[in-house]
DNA sequence: CTGTTAGCGCTTTCAG
DNA sequence: CTGAAAGCGCTAACAG
């Protein structure tokens, strides 16, 4: 074995490099940067002392010493939902595209595990940190995320809240938020356009989630402008998939159906609540009008299709890393640290007129 | 400011934590550690100077001198895929649950993208290096991959490959496949007991990925066990997606319907299949009768309900986490680096007996 | 053009 | 129990 030959299971240094080149160090890292004058023999034996021990660079070396690769942390609940998948690809497009590569975590949902991760994050330098995903939005969030923001801002990163409301004005931390309530408002709205008058909101949740909230809230307000009742009884509890909002409403349909249309928190839940409608003897949208939330792929398999919010999800991906990335290359201001993309109501099969009596 | 605080926007670093607790780095870094003995007041003294500067550990700094969290990663396509997010989520799992973090990467299917993302991973020092998803299996992919294993092995990694086959004896990489030839072997038998004759294959690629090449070769082999015709003019083109698998077989349905049922090669092309085959006025199954392979939630909401092929993906990822971390701990044999998980039909609504006579 | 040297922030002997 | 000091692998002055 050569004398140069780094020891067996121990990567190759620069030092291995060096030695089997016969130069120093020094010469070896300027082939490897290119970024100073090093004459062409020497760095074809460089080059070739690499090729032969298969060497790499140190990643954490490098960030030791500054010149890290940056990356971007994208921390969510679990990356099979379909709306969330693609705010990931949109922040792993934009994140490639600006050479930095991407760090996806997941959480489970588990708050005290999204605080675990977003400190890995930090020990590992994210050059932003992007969270996603509805959250209790009380005291302790608040004053946890403000901590977080300000950690973060301290180390020279960024934090970014993603379909979240902001922490306030003086809190260093980018969002981008999409107009939540204003697309509920608007799907609600052209039910009650139609003539629906009692429309189920199906997906509440006991904790109360930004997300639900925000949508709720979209809900009342329509449902007030048009004078339709906001009984509580209108409002069904569901978890967050597909299965609960289907036992759901099928117990509730069992008590009988005291509403014409069905507007469903989430497309997941729309295509449960679709399942149950249909299982129980009814025709959507001839006996009920349904509604759904987010306009995502699998949705458009539901017969009939589905009229639903669309949410320029890969889009938000997009601006966060934009955002985040821009304000540290100055390509973005600190005044541009808040964006609200659109959300748009797309009409499809699934949306009738409320029928006369019943 | 107090001389011990650390420059703006630099993070705190050990040094000030000792400095503002008045004790030696090292005493910080054991209290840290918390495997040595430090007094009791000596050790409140540190944890509030950390309290107090925000401090977090520099991830790179303890990488470098050996003790750094080891992390595995995962690199895919796409994220938005259902079936690759589901292997995702396995490999989070179980990586959490040995407490490593993640690292999800995607190529977007570029062969390209592929090596230079694996390359970042082995700098990084990844603990092992997961691949999903069909590959163009041809000479110079084994020569890369058979380069990438070994200089994996070389660092103290692994190269696992998922759901791709093993790559020969001697190259120091972990394996974990599926039945998937026998997936498609079984579910294309069901058809042919069922006493369809021609039945037409919906998916095939011009590349030859081995994802679509084994489940083929369940097809053929099913065929020619039932004495069926194996014509090319059975086999159709399509991309990766819904919309190409709709338009692919609409397209088809319009020169003639020479078939009696449908082999598509993955859920998502069963769901463009099956509108192509509504729109085009044939009814599933009476007309025709059609399958998919995956089983993937989102198409819990075809009607009828979709026969296809159950694939554990979840297990997949989980088992390659298992194997890759286990071979380095002990826990797991490296007789045991090839892993072989079973498929199996589930029968649904979408396939029924062959008409007699067309 | 090339080599020497001084750290980046941390852990870990080895001496108190 | 605590501190001093030696490096992990790399880059960036500073000298040749």
């Amino acid at each position: 074995m050569t004398p140069a030959d780094p020891a067996p299971g121990a990567p190759a240094t620069l030092r291995d490099v060096a030695e089997r080149a016969g130069v120093s160090m020094a010469t070896v890292s300027r082939v490897l940067a290119d970024n100073y004058p090093v004459a062409q023999r020497t760095r074809q034996r460089v080059l070739r002392a690499i090729r032969e021990l298969d060497y790499v660079a140190n990643t954490h070396a490098r960030a030791l010493r500054g010149r890290g690769t940056p990356t971007v942390a994208f921390v969510l609940n679990d990356v099979r939902g379909a709306s969330f998948a693609q705010v990931a690809h949109g922040v792993e497009e934009e994140a490639a595209r600006r050479g930095r590569i991407c760090l996806i975590c997941t959480t489970q949902g588990d708050p005290e595990r999204e605080l675990s991760v977003v400190r890995t994050m930090r020990e590992q330098g994210a050059g932003a940190v992007i969270l996603i995903g509805g959250v209790v939005d009380d005291a302790a969030y608040r004053e946890q995320m403000t901590g977080i923001a300000h950690s973060l801002d301290a180390s020279g990163s960024r934090l970014v809240l993603c379909g979240r409301p902001p922490l306030g004005p003086d809190v260093p931390a980018t969002c981008v938020e999409y107009d939540n309530e204003g697309g509920a408002y608007a799907v609600v709205s052209r039910l009650l356009a139609q003539g629906h008058r009692r429309i189920l909101f199906l997906g509440a949740d006991a904790e109360g989630t930004t997300t639900v909230a925000g949508r709720m809230a979209g809900y009342r307000r329509a449902l007030a402008d048009y004078d339709a009742p906001a009984e509580e009884g209108l409002v069904q509890r569901a978890d967050f998939n597909r299965a609960d909002a289907y036992e759901r409403l099928r117990g509730r349909i069992r008590q009988g159906v005291d509403f014409t249309a069905v507007f469903a928190v989430t497309d997941i839940a729309a295509a449960g609540a679709l399942a149950a409608l249909t299982d129980s003897g009814l025709t959507v949208p001839d006996d009920v009008s349904l509604v759904g939330y987010d306009d995502v792929d699998p949705a458009t398999d539901l017969r009939p299709q589905l009229t639903t919010v669309h949410v320029p999800y890969e889009e938000l991906g997009r601006t966060a890393v934009r955002l985040a990335l821009g304000l540290r290359e100055g390509e973005s201001s600190s005044a541009e640290q808040h964006a609200l993309l659109g959300t748009h109501v797309v009409i499809r099969d699934s949306t009738a007129p409320a029928p006369v009596a019943r």
